[in-house]
DNA sequence: TTCGAGGTTGGTAACGTTACCAATCTCAAG
DNA sequence: CTTGAGATTGGTAACGTTACCAACCTCGAA
């Protein structure tokens, strides 16, 4: 019974004199018990059951050579269910591996992130997964992270060589695109993320070769690139349907630029006024209900993180060695 | 510059040796510089930068009294955007105490979350916060736990008394209904959890007894207690409505079960059939833009892991002593 | 000048674990 | 009965860090 304060750690010690054997005898029938009598384990497993005895980890790891089993994981917006998603799929693959994740949120922040691996570092950990944010690389040289493998996701940095998983961002937004030129559309409006996200770039590309294909100029007065949440992306839509030549379609390059769209269509169409179509690179649930038709460009953010950790964990397993590899994974188009 | 295999750890020695001072000058430099002089911090700080060096605070913890300055964080289902809001409001909470997370996902499955309890508690976290599944509480007694607080978010365990944070579920339940009850409805079909979750047997209560205020007796043919999937929540909510005597109005308990329904009741819509008013427990982007009204009984998922994390910090800072306190979180509604 | 208080520095031991080695035991073959 | 191979067991040291103590230094007061 352990008591409110003090409390000192349950150690190998406690169990091996409860067990009436010496200390190597626990550690041996922790570590899968080859080499040990079987009644000896018995005794053994019954005094860790008894006691309630949790083996320290940390002390474990800090013999050399031994991983510490974690995995640091940062990531940019953890409120964004694409994110979420992405953990999972992380965590899902680190499980299956009997390892554990760290979790951080950067916000998009660059000393976070910094702060964040440093800290990672820290702690041990055996592998890094990065969703980067749009800063500087320093901190992520190899030689910064003491040979602790990296795999980006989603996004690249520039002048930095690692493992990375990315979607088909420019081959998605074309396709995208050409879906509106196809219905017809000639003045399609642009909403996306700042030019210095990698994302947001890509995607832009995409968008733009589609248009230059068919001859088409992009009209910088219906392009919006500076919106990361949702209420910004409403009043970029809204400027640029406020115009006496206004699109007739948007394509959106992400998630928190449609529903900001999306919310001021709404809006438009409650007051008689006509809304655009809408091409959006990133699902969300009952696309199906709105009220105008709704393209969506999709991808498996779970499947993003299962690829990244499986990544990783190659390097780790030592099965893949060498340069960096990059997966770039498929997008689906679903009309309306 | 750290080659490929064995690449021995950096070591506090090896900044000592380079910065021309002892191991007990770095570790006082890097703890903080009390009592140090200020030329041979600066060539501390130096040879830390110069090394890359970072210290290893696995080595660290193992002292007696160090703290891990880690929390293990449990969660049932981190695919839903609310799970990955609530691991935010931790996160956010744990790097202000300047603490680090460790993020598992139970999946609602009871022996893996007895294993990510073991795996926490074997890695020396600080404390626990846990979205518990709804099986046994053996593994998560005080004793089992050597000492670890643990704090319980949006479900109690029967049996357990420890600080729990809880959503209004049974007043947001009863409001919610009394707003379809006020708006003529009579006939309002349930859509939930099974009842073992203790959310959804909560909600379940508050629904009944507003139901059992006005008079109205609950019919079981438009009560539907069992899916935790948006695909079984849209075969419910078609049961129901494909009815002689088809419910005028349906409350869904829960995020999950309010998009299948809602999936259910745009494709009847399309068909020409008459829609459901609708009340959800639980909040989700475009709920304006849906072709029925739809009342939301909102949360703020974020700040119930604030809560949480808050009220273990509170532990482990010895600002709170005593008896295990519940935060019931209040809800809103937001008439359509 | 001596003394002592307080600031600064370093050596030692300990945290909980396991790799390595040495010691002991078992048992079959000679 | 001896020998030795192989299985089993335990003692010791080391992983990287910091609390504790002892030693030293500085400087003002007596």
């Amino acid at each position: 019974m352990s008591t409110s304060r003090g409390a000192r750690q349950l150690t190998i010690k406690e169990v091996a004199s409860h067990a009436g054997v010496s200390p190597m005898t626990v550690s041996r029938t922790l570590a899968g018990g080859r080499n040990v009598r079987p009644d000896l384990q018995e005794r053994v497993m019954a005094a860790v059951q008894e006691l309630g005895y949790y083996r320290n980890e940390n002390a474990r790891s800090l013999r050399p050579g031994q991983p510490s089993g974690l995995v640091g994981v940062a990531i940019t917006n953890l409120a964004n269910p694409y994110y979420g998603n992405f953990a999972l799929g992380v965590e899902e693959v680190a499980a299956e591996h009997g390892r554990r994740i760290m979790l951080g949120n950067s916000g998009e922040d660059d000393a976070r992130e910094r702060q964040l691996v440093s800290d990672f570092i820290g702690r041990q950990v055996d592998g890094l997964i990065l969703v980067p944010t749009s800063g500087e690389a320093e901190h992520l040289r190899p030689e910064r992270l003491g040979d602790v493998p990296l795999v980006l996701a989603s996004r690249r940095v520039p002048g930095l060589e690692v493992d990375t998983v990315l979607l088909d961002d420019v081959g998605g937004a074309y396709r995208g695109t050409v879906s509106l030129l196809d219905a017809g559309h000639t003045r399609i409006g642009f909403l996306g993320n700042r030019s210095s996200v990698f994302t947001g770039e890509r995607r832009y590309r995409g968008y733009e070769q589609a248009m230059a294909e068919r001859g088409l100029v992009v009209d910088p007065l219906i392009v919006a690139r500076a919106q990361q949440d949702v209420a910004a992306a409403s009043r970029a839509a809204r400027a640029m349907l406020d115009l006496e030549d206004a699109p007739t379609a948007i394509f959106s390059a992400n998630n928190r630029n449609t529903i900001g769209a999306l919310r001021e269509i709404g809006r438009r169409i409650r007051e008689g006024l006509p809304g655009p179509a809408v091409v959006s690179f990133d699902d969300f649930e009952l696309s199906e209900l709105m009220p105008v038709p709704v393209t969506i460009i999709d991808h498996d953010a779970r499947l993003l993180g299962r690829e990244a950790a499986t990544l990783l964990f190659s390097r780790l397993d030592g099965s893949a060695e060498g340069a960096p590899r990059t997966v770039e994974l498929p997008v689906t188009i679903e009309h309306p």
